[in-house]
RNA sequence: UGGGGUGUAGCCAAGUGGUAAGGCAGCGGGUUUUGAUCCCGCCAUUCCCAGGUUCGAAUCCUGGCACCCCAGCCA
């Protein structure tokens, strides 16, 4: 027998894992037949046995972009169905026509396919339900478990009590069977104006579940959808509507964030009160609740990211600099990077800050397999080689990645005036320094080992360029190139050569982990250099980067050819993550 | 102060009665033509607190404490 492999790094499994796996030994989901699309009880009854294990889903509102949180969600969703051979349907939660918009349906079906996951057929919108729902709430109120209420908001409020008392039944709670039914029937044919009536689950105006004091679950709504037009003047609550979505959808585990868990009795309620109607068979979905993620640095609530776009904080929904998965797409994130993170960050109950350097390590660590090496001198200055012919160039070979050959090599062509790095030059150095500086030697990355003999500087004392000799002898790769010892290694591009590229150095947004914090505005904690715009001398080869196209530069950082701004043979770039700099650090 | 949740290292997180995984951060060292990567080592005598049960408790019991969520005709 072969000895043991070291056990692989494997993430810790989670109590929603635990979840499946006991209901998948326990075969609870067996039996359960599918239409081949959603469908009532009888609908799917008629169809063979659901070949997905489990389903899943991802139930947006479409009223916003995506952002990191709902990363989370999506990688757990699908995840869960890609592992245990089931299905993840993505659905647009669009019950409310307020600020619902096909640009936002666009933008998230784009973005989650971006993450990497299929829905395959599964692709619904719970507008399209709204017959079925409409029939749900016709059986509730035969049953006498819904009736019409024609209380202003203001009277509802009243009566519903506060957290230490009871509330007290609406006046219209006792109202007949034939009323409600005429009453909800005139609702929807459009016979009132908003506001007018409101029909409402009869389920225990006492309950110490406040959403349990008969909850609202038909409100009427003059107004365009914009999947259903104006074919209906009444329109579903969440409350309401999302247990009937999981229930046409035979969705087994139904996965949402721990502010809806004081919502479940009422699930369970509906979905119960809907079987004994006939409506939906056992097993019924169930839900289950994890905490949302909370990121340093980040804000994430759509009201803040809202702000910033509209008062121009940012360039937009996808500045890179935003935490939409449309801005970090831009930024040079990968869905690599993103699921990565969402595997090592888990899945629980408890509330958490998640540091962002959590995310940027994932991002660093699918980057550095990844990403060809360039180089980039982002604050040139002139290095002149005083003892190299004037007119002489050649060409040097530089492995496109350290660690895989595979990746092949590319040239650079080198010549007496070169662009290096400002800050790779010091008059007087600082203590551990190691690069430039009068009497010191540092290897030309790929080339030869150069001695710095001094430097011409301005009126004001600012360097113009530094000079230095080189030893013909220790060129890179040469027999006689291990005789020199150097610490200092640097990057450099030929003058002649350069290609000169916009390129935007992003930080993150906020300058404090916690943005906002507190009462403080959290616009004040906004990072002042978190974009700055800078010209710089390239490589050549960088001149024909795709958009979208993620490269290192090396000694500073992974930089992505922005997908907007880059024109063929015009790139822009983003640096995505600068490397990790212990030098920057112990100073 | 009604109901629902959560407390394991600086930040996450596994652990489900048998003697505290792993990752990030941090610290120290090695390799290195990126001050990168990679590699090695260190980093909780203790799991919110106090009692109790047990040969044995982060896990079970009792009582506290802290924090989060809920009173939209939003989701």
């Amino acid at each position: 027998m072969a000895p043991k492999d070291p056990a692989p790094a494997q993430p810790a499994s989670n109590f929603i894992r635990h979840i499946v796996e006991a209901d998948l030994a326990a075969a609870k989901y067996a039996s359960r037949r599918w239409a081949g699309e959603p469908g009532e009880a009888t609908r799917h009854a008629s169809g063979p046995l659901d070949p997905a294990r489990i389903r899943t889903r991802f139930p947006p509102e479409p009223n916003g972009y995506l952002h990191i949180g709902h990363a989370k969600s999506i990688c757990l969703n699908f995840g869960l169905a890609r592992e245990f051979g089931g299905a993840c349907h993505l659905r647009f939660d669009d019950t409310n026509p307020a600020r619902e918009e096909q640009q936002y349906v666009d933008s998230i079906i784009d973005v989650v396919k971006w993450l990497g996951f299929d829905w395959g057929p599964n692709l619904y919108f719970a507008s399209n339900y709204f017959e079925a729902m409409h029939r749900c709430a016709v059986a509730l109120i035969e049953r006498g478990h819904a009736y019409v209420d024609s209380q202003s908001a203001e009277e509802m409020r009243a009566n519903r009590g506060t957290l230490t008392e009871p509330g007290k039944d609406s006046p219209h709670r006792a109202r007949s069977v034939a009323e409600n039914l005429d009453l909800f029937a005139r609702m929807r044919s459009g016979e009132f104006p908003d506001g007018a009536h409101v029909l409402r689950a009869k389920v225990d105006m006492a309950s110490p579940n406040i959403n349990l004091r008969d909850p609202p679950i038909y409100r009427i709504r003059h107004a365009q959808h914009h999947n259903t037009g104006d074919t209906w003047c009444i329109y579903p609550m969440y409350t309401f509507a999302h247990p009937i979505e999981d229930a046409l959808e035979n969705i087994t585990h139904s996965l949402c964030t721990l502010e809806f868990e004081d919502q479940r009795p009422f699930y369970n309620w509906l979905l119960e009160r809907l079987h004994e109607a006939g409506f939906f068979a056992q097993p019924l979905p169930q839900q289950y609740e994890f905490s949302r993620l909370n990121l340093s640095y980040t804000v994430l609530s759509k009201r803040k990211l809202m702000q910033l776009v509209e008062e121009g904080h940012v360039d937009g929904w996808d500045d890179p600099r935003m935490p939409t998965l449309a801005g970090a797409r831009r930024r040079g994130f990968t869905p690599e990077a993103f699921r990565a993170f969402a595997e090592r960050i888990g899945v629980s109950k408890s509330d958490s800050w998640i540091d962002v350097g959590v995310l940027e390590d994932c991002v660093r660590n699918h980057l550095n397999e990844v990403a060809q090496r360039r180089i980039g001198v982002l604050d040139p200055v002139k290095l002149i080689i005083d003892n190299y012919p004037e007119g002489q160039t050649e060409t040097c070979v530089a492995p496109n990645h350290p660690q895989r050959p595979d990746l092949g090599t590319r040239e650079l062509l080198f010549a007496r005036e070169l662009w290096i790095e400002r800050e790779d030059f010091m008059l007087t150095p600082s203590k551990g320094y190691f690069r430039l500086y009068p009497g010191n030697r540092v290897r030309l990355r790929y080339g030869y080992v150069v001695e710095c003999t001094g430097c011409e500087q301005d009126a004001e004392g600012r360097v113009v360029a530094v000079h230095c000799n080189y030893f013909p002898d220790s060129h890179s790769g040469s027999a006689g190139a291990d005789q020199y010892k150097v610490k200092g290694n640097v990057h450099w591009v030929a003058v002649q050569a350069a290609c000169e590229c916009e390129v935007r150095l992003y930080d993150r947004l906020f300058g404090v982990s916690n943005p906002g914090a507190g009462e403080r505005d959290f616009l004040l904690d906004i990072n002042p250099d978190s974009k700055r715009v800078i010209r710089a001398q390239l490589e050549p080869a960088l001149r024909q980067t795709q958009a979208g196209s993620s490269c290192q530069f090396e000694r500073h950082g992974y930089f992505v050819a922005d997908r907007v701004d880059s024109k063929p043979g015009a790139p822009v770039f983003n640096r995505t993550v600068t490397l990790r700099d212990s030098w920057a650090k112990a100073r």
